[in-house]
DNA sequence: GAAAATATGGAGGTCATCTCCATTTGTCAA
DNA sequence: TTGACAAATGGAGATGACCTCCATATTTTC
């Protein structure tokens, strides 16, 4: 799928200048406020460039979210290997509002990205689904969860939490959804 | 707020236009990806007189999305005038993912604009949130539901499930996370 | 039924997006 | 090193969506 082809160094390093220029104004959260070609110049790069190396805002987003989620998945192989599953998951369910928290821009923009239905997004988070199945699958098998509801729930349940980050009070109405899900994912019923 | 003047016939006349092809393209989903000009025209109305009514996407998806939150609204109260608050709130969130699967369109078209933050919405929903949270705090007297976690998480919870409506085991997983929420509101810890 | 008030529609201005290609930069073999 | 070929650059300008403006048409009022 990756056919990665060699890229000559000049192209390289302007890709690079995309991507952390990128990174920057996520975090601002000003992605959509910026006009595209504005965007390049700011990279210190050409318009043509830009489109070349990445032909939509979605393309380049979805390189951003890229590392992102590798990084959650280190996260959630890191827990595992450390703690005992049902833990595991409840630790990093409550970190993923932390670090949402933490990166609030990141996560205005990658929720409206998700939105837009692009599907570039779905496609690159599959890892960290699949992250959590293994997680949840895990905890079914010690017994501390129950078996009759999947993953998927609970990658619904994040995805509201991220998409709702303009909700006055959400840190704490975030770890409530959380504290359900973790409290009725216990109960065998 | 709304200290509406009386309209002019023709005006009335167009404006139901308006709203009744709106609804129609939001059912079919396709309201993102139709000029704002063309859209007009479908409707047999000039651009002038849409923009007038509605001076932008974002105010006629509310004009739209108005109707429907009252008539959620109308069903929170039916229920709770017929059941008790806990099964009230159960079989109101049951019925919610109905509604939603019945209208896969008008739920995209919703969530793409709930993440386009476009606050009219959010500005919006308040009377459903607000039937919500009555129906929590019921629950809550009735010592049905424990009284740790807001209502507000039931919101977000909801929130979720409208955005990830492109999944494609949305039905289940949708009632998944019901299941875990009315589970985890259930008091014992 | 005529004047005043209100509403209409679509031609055209404005501005972000994206393409195209003449020029520059990097690579590699001799 | 140097020449020659390939790869990459950047920004001027075409494209097309969005919205405004106002001469005309419709409704209401007296």
């Amino acid at each position: 799928m990756t056919a990665d082809k060699p890229l000559r160094a000049d192209a390289q390093r302007k890709r690079d200048a995309l991507l952390a220029k990128a990174r920057e104004v996520f975090d601002a959260g000003d992605f959509f406020d910026l006009r595209f070609d504005d965007f390049a110049r700011l990279a210190g790069v050409g318009t043509g460039t830009l489109y070349r190396h990445f032909p939509t805002r979605e393309a380049l987003a979805e390189a951003v979210y890229h590392g992102e989620i590798a990084a959650l998945c280190d996260r959630v192989r890191q827990l595992r290997a450390t703690l005992p599953a049902a833990e595991a998951l409840a630790t990093f369910l409550r970190d993923m509002v932390e670090h949402i928290a933490a990166h609030e821009g990141l996560a205005r923009t990658l929720a409206t990205l998700m939105a837009t239905r692009s599907g570039a997004l779905t496609e690159g988070s599959r890892a960290l689904e699949q992250a959590v199945t293994d997680l949840v699958a895990a905890a079914v098998r010690d017994g501390a969860v129950r078996d009759d509801v999947g993953a998927g729930a609970v990658m619904m349940a994040l995805h509201g939490i991220g998409a709702a980050h303009d909700r006055p009070d959400w840190r704490a109405e975030a770890n409530d959804v959380i504290t359900l899900l973790l409290d009725g994912l216990r109960r065998p019923l």
